[in-house]
DNA sequence: ATAACTGTTATAATATACATATAACAGTTG
DNA sequence: CAACTGTTATATGTATATTATAACAGTTAT
């Protein structure tokens, strides 16, 4: 698994390595039961505190991606697969209403929104 | 104008000022031309500090969305509509972009976002 | 000119979040 | 026991956000 981290992100660090673990679960690239890098080796491979990978790690137990196992290391855990998606959707109807409400309030139309859709689906 | 502010939200006070202004703005329920309410008033209304309004105001001058004069206040700027609504746009492709990113990486697809976005848009 | 509004600037203090380094402790495995 | 794992505690540094205070400066109406 890639991680890459930038200290210039407007995100702090422990956050862009949970969210590249998450996205690895999600897209399957990590799959159930596999182990994660230790944290201390991750740590070090990131150059960077084993607090910080810590932290990602608890966090990201917390939220129900991984299980951690005192001596032996992390896994990703047993997902509720259901979960997991309703999640995401509920994440993307966030976003769709954020649009909705700017289209909404500046006239911007519904076919330019749909435009752009269809550029970004297809240019990933 | 009402702004609600939060303590407790994860966004700083002088950047839900500024949300809260800039929405005001765009939805034309603040007007070109029209006046501000005054920094040191707007703080005592909310019971903030007069350095954090301040800061909310610096930056939406810095982004061209209001002028101040000294001595006399703060007024919403002659808009340039291009300009916002590029702004817009870009935002709304930022949303977009995450959309795509989580259905690309999950499997989630391009119909359903569709239509989640048709009843959310005939929604509001 | 003065009073009562405006914004400006500088300073100090406090709180919080993020990240680091270090060290000691504890579980697992060969 | 050695060499891996994770855990906990402590101290430190840095950046950002926020506050309070005070002195300074422009505008306007009386």
């Amino acid at each position: 698994m890639d991680i890459i981290i930038s200290n210039s992100s407007n995100q702090p660090i422990f956050e862009q390595i949970k969210q590249a673990i998450k996205k690895a679960i999600v897209s399957n690239e990590l799959k159930e039961n596999e182990m994660l890098p230790s944290i201390r080796g991750l740590a070090q491979d990131l150059r960077i505190s084993v607090m910080t990978v810590k932290k990602a790690y608890d966090e990201l137990e917390q939220e129900g991606f991984i299980k951690t196992i005192h001596g032996k290391g992390s896994l990703v855990a047993a997902k509720n697969i259901e979960l997991l998606r309703e999640e995401q959707l509920k994440e993307i109807e966030g976003y769709i209403d954020k649009i909705v409400l700017i289209c909404k309030s500046s006239n911007i139309s519904k076919k330019e929104v749909l435009e752009s859709f269809e550029y970004l689906w297809e240019d990933k």
